[in-house]
DNA sequence: ATTTAATAGTTGTATATTCAACTATAATTT
DNA sequence: AAATTATAGTTGAATATACAACTATTAAAT
């Protein structure tokens, strides 16, 4: 596949499928029953447990509705728990369990290990550049942010 | 969401998942029974009538699994024809039909657009190493580019 | 205070993606 | 020539995504 005339969309799809392949590899040997999606939504509840689902959404950059099935998937694989919101019900709170705890602290380092092995031979500054042009990309295509 | 400490395989899911939204909206107003997928597997039979499964696959960046479901698709939706190769059985021909023709090249100056308006306001500079590092991302993690 | 609008989350439907296993055919090897 | 290997494409099962429509609850407007 010659690269070099592939318009902007194709290649963003085509790297991240790529991107989320070679992670998949990498946890493959830890023997965990996790994708990455599912470790995308569990990322920003590791990070602050007890969050909101809707916070969920904006930690982790997928559709609210993604958010709402991936968590599903994730309480029927016991990583986590979905409490109501006492004062508020509309709101749930999303808390990790012992087990969801440890695997996430399993799969961090090959995440880290990850994100080393796709920089490496590519010039930082070039890097940066590219992050900061997908980056503007993102802030002008999202409601959200811009 | 704050972007700046993103991973960069989340900015790419971001991304890419914004880039087709747009698309989408765009193409919305042409009234076409038409997803960006779709499109994407349309464009390499666009270019070259006839051309093979396998082919399309290098040209779009899908799985051949993908390519193979959405033709099924787009055979139903009556844009391409699915013929055997008479020397080689093995291998399908994907040709457009008069309709599908019509439609991609409705569709063309909507991508174009698509494009333009991303483009717009980036450093063009920035935007062409921001494709340059994709793509040699791409090409260190495709075993079939690297 | 009652109506209206906004927010949080869920569900249905259609589509797309991945992996593995599979069929069928063609090309290579020995 | 027969056995092996490679290639092209399909299918099943599990997962993820998008959109729209929906429920329930809270906040804002009049």
């Amino acid at each position: 596949m010659k690269l070099h005339n592939t318009p902007m969309p194709v290649l963003l799809g085509l790297s991240h499928r790529l991107v989320v392949k070679k992670f998949k590899q990498l946890i493959e040997s830890l023997d965990l029953e996790l994708t990455f999606d599912q470790f995308m939504v569990l990322m920003p509840i590791w990070k602050q447990d007890g969050i909101s689902q809707q916070q969920i959404v904006e930690g982790c950059g997928k559709d609210k509705t993604s958010v709402t099935r991936i968590i599903t998937t994730l309480e029927n694989k016991n990583y986590v728990l979905r409490i109501k919101d006492l004062n508020d019900t509309r709101l749930n709170h999303i808390y990790l369990t012992k087990f969801g705890k440890q695997t996430v602290e399993k799969v961090i380092p090959v995440m880290r290990q990850t994100r080393n092995y796709i920089k490496k031979d590519i010039n930082e500054n070039d890097y940066n550049i590219a992050r900061s042009v997908i980056i503007q990309l993102i802030e002008k295509l999202d409601p959200n942010n811009g």
